[in-house]
DNA sequence: CCTTCGGTTCCAAAATCTTCGAACGATAGG
DNA sequence: CCTATCGTTCGAAGATTTTGGAACCGAAGG
């Protein structure tokens, strides 16, 4: 049935290049990666630049992260868990997360 | 009059990125800066994955990169010389062009 | 000079992304 | 059950990018 709490994600070997400097492209979707990178978050706290963004809008921005292989969207409970998918990056691109996080 | 041969280039310290990333996000355009790895090329010799894209087109990719600090354009005679800013971009996001031109 | 050879700029059309309200879905709690 | 909560999906409008033809520009060569 492909319930909306089943969101899909790519497989750690097709991560596209494009698709993830794309996604990490933008200051919005980069502060949450950001907020991710010393673990999981209820997606409730992890927030984008503006704070007070739509939900909408904000879960558009986490959608293009996930489909891009940069996060994992999980149910949990009533609200839902996001990850950074730190060791499918690393193993796909090794070094490109870091040096982007990294970056001031 | 500032002359067609005048491009403007972003200092180091004001490359962003934010438009970096965006840059690189592109095949078409990543594949230019994979080529120019080796050292500065000809903009003639310079291809996008598609080599017959119209010359305006490939103009443009060039201007996104070299907005974004990522590759300079310096006029050669009567053609135009590419170079990629790679210590500036090296000093300014370390690892980041590395981790990128390696990605398989 | 005049022409040719790269390449840029201008401009408008097409494609893609972003934004956000409204409707919907699943879960936990009363 | 019923409801409140948190998030996704839909859809349409707005903004940004991409694309490519046509005009233009400077440098080299006849």
């Amino acid at each position: 049935m492909t319930a909306a709490t089943d969101l899909t994600h790519p497989e750690r070997d097709a991560i596209v290049l494009s698709a993830v400097l794309f996604a990490l492209s933008d200051p919005d979707r980069l502060e949450m990666v950001r907020q991710l990178r010393d673990g999981p978050m209820d997606a409730a706290n992890c927030t984008a630049l503006d704070p007070s963004i739509p939900k909408s809008t904000k879960s558009h921005l986490m959608k293009v992260l996930r489909e891009a292989g940069v996060i994992r969207n999980e149910p949990n409970g009533r609200n839902r868990t996001l990850t950074l998918r730190r060791s499918d990056l690393d193993q796909r691109f090794p070094g490109l997360l870091d040096s982007v996080l990294d970056a001031r």
